[in-house]
DNA sequence: ATGAAAGCGCTAACAC
DNA sequence: GTGTTAGCGCTTTCAT
């Protein structure tokens, strides 16, 4: 009948087997004044238990030392998140804060793990973008709120009232499908974000008011779901407009830069030529396609600052040490239309 | 005289106010059942008094129940780290472990930080692409491997005997350059990279190597400094190409794939045309650039196949809870070289 | 130089 | 239902 195997040896152990009192041992691990022969018994039984203090009974429960910051994103390898993190360093990083990242990965599940680890680790605030559930089930965030931990979403959420820092989404997407009517276009479509975005439904939602304030008329059809990567707007690129020659739409805007990227690609293999047969709009306006060599038309989003307003909010709660505010701060950032060279105005 | 406002309210403090005992809190706390007005007078105070409970001291000291693992890049807008990223978590999040990323942005100092909060809150292992430092003061590694904490490199770091990952970057460079001089290449610069990188050095050491390993002449003034980002190689392009016109190199090797991307947009806005008059080579063969029109001759680097081997080898350090490997695990992968469309023979 | 004992914030077992 | 007590792993007096 042997011990059960996995249990962490603890302080009083390596005292016991050493054959000294906890004291001394403590003593040994803050490099205390021992006579060197205790020293090194004491050293040999911790090597032989590969003992390890525990850090929070070190401290004596105090809560660490260190300040930190969560921020949940959704899909690790979009740069949109990096140019939001600039912003929440810029602001979080000269006040001492350290910022870590983690990913939900588009999983509701993953988001729920991720923010009870926070909790588990004492992070001090979480900045998050969150997955849209299909479950009314967002008990996770209502712990934090319960728990009075601080917290600022890049997404509404329904339900929550809680710290957001986002801009209008439904009314930029709709102005880049009225800009695009507005130059002769009236065969437009829009390639749609993931189902786990509320930012997809409000997108597609201006798209849908673009359309009922204009004299044209709107068709569910017309909203393609693609998704949120290259490969995504690269993949239904190829499908929709592979399968169609006359019946093709002449503008598509995009749930993301990343999407238009994406679908650029598919039009040049397909032989279809931008802006001249297919006028092409994205969304965010990363940094990065500065350096692609067709400039994109897109909606630009304040990214380094929603990054930096949402610090400054999160760290404003974190140390005013106070609960939920009687009213949650809801900043709306303005998103601005920036016209580039992948749409033209239909002349025919 | 006030009270030092900052102290932390603890379980007692709770009681002591509401009139009622430890237990009496902590089963408020924990949804027992319990007097619904004696609940009630309990929150009220805990409100009041802002009260957290501990979460270390409600644990009883154990260890945080989460596994979680900790990724420490060099600079976050680079997508070279999120491809890794997806590797690590492929083989660790089946395992049941959280990744968090964080930046040292090329700060050694806050590598260190990052390094010491990780202790602070037992995260259980990390994996670490290291800044290159003048001093010799690796004390954080050093602390990590007495500590017998679990971590992977992704960069040697000299005089630290730990586990690595990584591909022959001086033998990769080195293919790059001997491919364009055998391409009849003999004016051949490298846009190296940030200093803070042990893989600046090695890169440019291929390059060396590749010199003295032909018929042609190397001067150090070919190693030009850039950096690692996009707007690097944009800078020093426009720099270095705009000051010379028939003493131009005919080939350029980039420090990675952002370097180029930015060198190719300096050459496109001063008229120069790849790859008739000038040929680009990046480094690490970023999946992002199969969406640029223009395809990147470069070495490819198997990011994904880097991360899941450092997962495998930190999960099995974590896993096995023995302390320091006699031997450290040394991974080279091997790194191709990926001609395509940004390079072509010279003839003349 | 070393040991005994108290205490950090909380939960759990048992009384009342 | 609620209070008492002990104990989680460690550091810190204070004796010895």
């Amino acid at each position: 009948m042997r011990k059960p195997a996995l249990k962490h040896s603890t302080i009083s152990d390596v005292a016991a087997l050493a054959g000294v009192s906890k004291s001394t041992v403590s003593a040994v691990l803050n490099n205390k004044k021992i006579r060197e022969s205790t020293r090194r018994a004491v050293l040999r039984v911790i090597e032989e238990l590969n003992y390890r203090p525990s850090p929070s009974a070190r401290r004596g429960f105090r809560p660490a030392t260190g300040k930190s910051i969560t921020f949940i994103v959704k899909e690790a390898p979009n740069p949109y998140y990096a140019e939001i993190l600039l912003g929440i360093q810029e602001v979080a990083g000269d006040q001492g804060y350290l910022i870590s990242v983690s990913s939900s990965e588009g999983s509701y599940e993953v988001e729920r793990r991720i923010v009870e680890q926070c909790t588990e680790r004492e992070v001090d605030g979480l900045i998050i973008t969150p997955i849209l559930s299909d479950d009314v089930d967002l008990s996770h965030l209502f712990e934090l709120k319960r728990h009075g931990a601080p917290f600022v979403l890049l997404e509404e959420v329904r339900g929550i009232r809680a710290h957001l820092v986002d801009v209008d989404n439904v009314k930029a997407s709709g102005e880049a499908v009225k800009f695009l009517i507005d130059q002769g276009h009236s065969l437009i479509v829009h390639f749609a974000g993931p189902k786990y975005s509320e930012h997809t439904q409000e997108r597609a939602d201006g798209v849908r008011r673009a359309f009922s304030e204009s004299h044209l008329r709107f068709d569910e059809a017309m909203i393609v779901h693609a998704g949120a990567s290259p490969e995504d707007g690269y993949r239904v690129g190829l499908e929709y407009f592979g399968a169609r020659r006359e019946d093709r739409p002449t503008a598509v805007t995009c749930y993301n830069d990343l999407v238009a990227l994406g679908l650029l690609r598919a039009l040049r293999e397909l032989g279809i030529r931008v802006p001249e047969e297919v006028s092409v709009v994205g969304f965010d306006g990363l940094d990065l396609l500065d350096y692609f060599p067709l400039p994109l038309t897109t909606v630009r989003v304040p990214k380094y600052e929603m990054g930096k307003r949402a610090a400054e909010i999160l760290i404003r709660q974190i140390e005013s040490r106070t609960s939920a505010p009687a009213e949650p701060e809801k900043v709306a950032l303005k998103a601005e239309l920036v016209i580039r060279a992948s749409t033209r105005r239909l002349t025919a």
